[in-house]
DNA sequence: CACATTTGACCTGC
DNA sequence: GCAGGTCAAATGTG
């Protein structure tokens, strides 16, 4: 992140405070469309961030300004920008927003079921996420995983999801996603980010228009411990492992096509990630297909896609596992595309913003 | 070597 | 004080 100097910070603000202000007038003309909750959710956290950066901006400005009062020295040209009182307080600052942040991010939960047929769908919803953390949960039989996304660290990406089996059903996971992706739209921005080295990163880095709302083709092979787990603990005793041992999973309504095989590759740990399954030379043809997870669905569908509620996952799940055709909102890349690009006539201009 | 998971310690909210 | 959530050092893997 470029510190800037305070004429950067000048128009920062400005262009956050004119975000700030678009953000609220959509707000006003979505209170008509009756959007729905994760709609409100997503605008109330776009607000949150922005007034969160303006408040960042403004005491970033004001250390900057104060810094150069009082400081008379020349202030060098390659060096960071930012004082050490100001890296400080930003850290600080930081440190108190992420637990804010915690509080306001959209939260929503999503289940993965094993079905038991196949293919391994669902569980992977299209983002890399990175495991770091487990933690036995009082009355749960089974830990609770934590992950947060592989691009956190490059970009700021904060979403995080938590994937726990189910006590009842063993072949059920529940995963609570909380905040949105921000990594893919700061990668579209052109956000400094760590040069990927493996091919596969590479993948997410897609057309602009696509990549808004389409999952990289970097699609992570394992919610995964648990997946793991259980293979060793049921799949063992129920599949045969051939060459391409798979696992079926649906998440919600969402299938997944996309086979991930569950052998040994997927076991590890480490090892730069997971390649793409893909577009490795097992994939099916059906890898095409993308389905986007709840989030994606009910925000950037326009309406136009079903709103999941928690308490109708359960239903779901069989209409999505019974007649995948034609209730599932199996989507292909087309017609994300079609459906989930930003309204033309939207005012935001998150470019401006990032 | 880079990047992943594991796991005990630490932090935070109730 | 406890439970849930996160951090970070240790360790594993290709």
């Amino acid at each position: 992140m470029e510190g800037g100097s305070s004429w950067d910070l000048s128009l920062l603000l400005s262009l956050l405070s004119q975000g700030e202000q678009q953000t609220r007038q959509l707000e006003a003309n979505l209170e008509a469309a009756s959007p729905d909750e994760h709609c409100k959710s997503l605008l109330q956290q776009i607000r949150s961030n922005l007034e969160e950066a303006i408040s960042m901006a403004k005491m970033m400005d004001n250390t900057a300004g104060t810094a150069a009062a009082s400081d008379s020295s020349p202030r060098s040209n390659s060096g960071s920008p930012r004082s050490e009182n100001s890296d400080r307080v930003f850290k600080e600052h930081e440190r108190r927003e992420l637990c804010r942040k915690r509080k306001t991010m959209p939260k929503w939960t999503s289940q993965a079921r094993v079905s038991g047929s196949g293919a391994a769908e669902g569980l992977e919803d299209g983002y890399s996420w990175r495991k770091y953390g487990q933690k036995e949960i009082l009355g749960a039989k089974h830990p609770r995983g934590y992950y947060r996304c592989t691009h956190r660290n490059s970009v700021g990406c904060l979403a995080t999801k938590q994937v726990q089996r189910s006590d009842k059903d063993p072949w059920l996971f529940d995963i609570t996603y909380r905040g949105e992706h921000t990594c893919l739209q700061k990668l579209l921005q052109g956000a400094p980010v760590a040069a990927p080295k493996d091919e596969d990163s590479h993948q997410n880095l897609m057309h602009p228009t696509q990549q808004q709302q389409q999952p990289p083709m970097c699609l992570e092979a394992k919610p995964q411990a648990e997946i793991l787990e259980l293979q060793n603990q049921v799949l063992s005793s129920s599949f045969s492992f051939g060459s391409t041992p798979l696992a079926d999973f649906t998440l919600g309504s969402q299938l997944f096509p996309a086979t991930v095989p569950l052998d040994d590759n997927f076991m590890g740990s480490g090892g730069g990630g997971f390649s793409s399954p893909f577009i490795s030379p097992t994939t099916t043809t059906d890898s095409n297909y993308f389905t986007l997870p709840p989030f994606q669905m009910s925000s950037y569908g326009g309406g136009s896609m079903p709103n999941i509620s928690e308490s109708g996952f359960t239903e779901i799940i069989s209409a999505a596992t019974s007649n995948s055709t034609t209730n599932s909102p199996r989507v292909n890349a087309a017609f994300m595309m079609d459906h989930l690009e930003f309204d033309p006539v939207f005012p935001f201009d998150p470019a401006k913003f990032f």
